[in-house]
DNA sequence: ATATACCTAATTGTCGTCAATATGTCGACA
DNA sequence: TGTCGACATATTGACGACAATTAGGTATAT
């Protein structure tokens, strides 16, 4: 790695670890979607680049799951199939009530705990804000907000895990739900509150040092998020078969009058 | 992969998946010692190959922890410190105890009973051949036959989860543990029977299809293994410490007499 | 004899290219 | 007209080579 002094001010990224947040970005933009074939040429062309870079770059994002083999050979985006979601919460569950426990095993610094119930007081701010105006859902600049006090609040439990692995775990988990989350339709007014009371609830459950309460807040907070996912998931599917199956009977129809 | 055809009779590996398959065995086998860097050129060479796969194998291996890329360039195989121990243990933990909560929540099939419970008798058996001829500790072939019971006992166990992920990130960290294992001195008639026991409680448990208690069995499992092999590693490293102190002064002794 | 500077050797990141295969198109034939 | 086969294209896996940087050793000066 001749080229990756990473020594003070020059970290010189190489071209690898460029080409990796480039893929990386667009496939989180959608810039890519899902289930494309992604080539290698075009995105060394893109990068100015060798193909070298950029299918070392490719391996890896490859190995975190967010493209897939495609069996003719080449890497396709991957498309999370109803089965991924599953899985994908199975492990978000194992790994961050796993965490929790710990964490509520030990103390909890007052700055932290402070910077916690920030989180969740953003979440009720919130609330508050659609009740004021009479509003049920939240709109673009609202819903980011709620999305980074959400990612917030988990993020910080779990920094306050000791354990690297299990944090890198769950932080490439999240990532590959969050990329290929369907087009979250804003959370109304009773699921934002619904998940300020479970922060609130694990929250307390940490400071009170009740390990296994915790626990199965946790539990309970990511079953339900699997769920509602699950459902988004099925809403579109169902709809999007719809959109599949009627314009190729009209095709039919034009191209075959006779049937 | 155009040399992938994968079809029905010769899958012909890449070069890539035969490096990938190469460089893992010889660093199981202890051939690499923890800690020697690892070059590519070398290893194109005794593969008789170009450095090209060489070079994504280790990029795979080094996703998966077994290598890991040193500060100046180029890799190195990871050496375990005292934390990864803990960490890995602590992965397999949230882990396995979460599948196992999933397998016992379900029905168990007679078949698979029957082959974990063929697991539990093998263990016995080693033990039974131990009271026989009064030995202590397990030989080198009894050794090979305890570790493939055991193993089969949790590689079956887990098996048996329907989640992929969790499936390959446990196969994965028992890998890390077991490669980078301190040469584990036999076990002991004693520990060979509070295995057993565990195995046979955990499997009771999963049978009688109570989640709790086979996730409790299976933690307290996990944590006395991670108990065992840091004590392992704290004599291993003590004893290292002594190793490396003495010789060097024999080197100063013969460099410099006049001290 | 020690320390510094230089030089050689080894190693790595990247590149351009070749061979082989999968894909899509066009044409021929039944 | 429909189907099969050959051709062209595009893409990937692998190779050898180059430039650059680091490490280690040597020579030189003090």
């Amino acid at each position: 790695m001749s080229r990756r002094p990473k020594s003070s001010s020059a970290p010189e990224p190489s071209i690898r670890d460029r080409a990796y947040r480039y893929i990386q970005k667009i496939i989180a933009e959608g810039t890519l979607e899902a289930g494309s074939a992604v080539s290698e040429l075009v995105l060394a062309k893109e990068l100015g680049s060798s193909r070298t870079p950029i299918r070392e770059a490719m391996s890896q994002l490859a190995a975190e799951g967010l493209l897939e083999p495609n069996a003719n050979g080449g890497m396709v985006v991957a498309r999370l199939k109803r089965e991924d979601i599953i899985e994908l919460y199975e492990l978000r569950e194992a790994l961050e009530v796993y965490a929790v426990g710990r964490v509520a095993s030990i103390p909890l610094r007052p700055a932290d705990k402070d910077r916690l119930q920030y989180m969740v007081d953003a979440t009720q701010k919130l609330e508050q804000e659609l009740s004021d105006i009479g509003a049920n859902e939240l709109n673009d600049e609202q819903m980011r907000r709620f999305i980074a006090s959400d990612l917030g609040f988990h993020s910080l439990l779990m920094s306050m895990t000791q354990n690297s692995r299990i944090q890198k775990l769950i932080h490439e988990t999240r990532l590959l739900i969050r990329i290929f989350a369907i087009q979250r339709q804003g959370h109304d007014k009773s699921q934002l509150e619904s998940i300020r009371l479970y922060h609130q609830r694990i929250l307390d459950a940490v400071s009170n040092h009740d390990p296994d309460l915790a626990m199965k807040e946790l539990s309970a907070h990511i079953q339900v998020s699997q769920r509602e996912r699950l459902n988004e998931f099925d809403h579109w599917r169902r709809e999007s078969a719809l959109r599949q199956s009627v314009p190729s009977i009209f095709e039919i129809e034009k191209i075959a009058p006779e049937l």
